[in-house]
DNA sequence: AGATTGACTGCAT
DNA sequence: CATGCAGCCAATC
């Protein structure tokens, strides 16, 4: 099938392994052909039953940015906490620790 | 076809 | 690190 610019972003955000996060640029960066404000946009048309792990996209801050500012991150922050992914007091994390470089991408120093 | 918006990022302050 | 402004591209009206 035609790969829309979603399912390709889709299709990276699968690949983000547990315990690890990437921020909306990362994936951007590794689609090539997107900008941060597609992968968001591409989240949130996203249902809320579908085998993407959503919750894995942070923004660049190391916080979880849903479209709103109530539950929604919390329930984010508590499917993380599960994948092994501690959080500090102001709800962010260590994005130098947590960050995912890519499906074949190395570290960079 | 033009204007508006959006789960963002980067740089400046 | 927080806040503010600009840039980015696609979807929606």
């Amino acid at each position: 099938m035609k790969q829309s610019i979603y399912e390709n972003i889709y299709s990276i955000v699968r690949l983000i392994p547990r315990g690890k996060v990437a921020t909306y640029g990362q994936i951007a960066n590794i689609v090539g052909s997107c900008t941060a404000r597609m992968v968001g946009y591409a989240m949130a048309a996203l249902p809320n039953n579908s085998d993407v792990p959503w919750q894995r996209v942070l923004n660049h801050k190391g916080k979880t940015s849903t479209r709103a500012s109530g539950d929604g991150d919390i329930i984010q922050l508590k499917v993380l906490e599960t994948e092994g992914i501690r959080f500090d007091k102001n709800e962010s994390i260590n994005l130098e620790q947590y960050r995912w470089t890519g499906p074949e991408m190395v570290q960079y120093p």
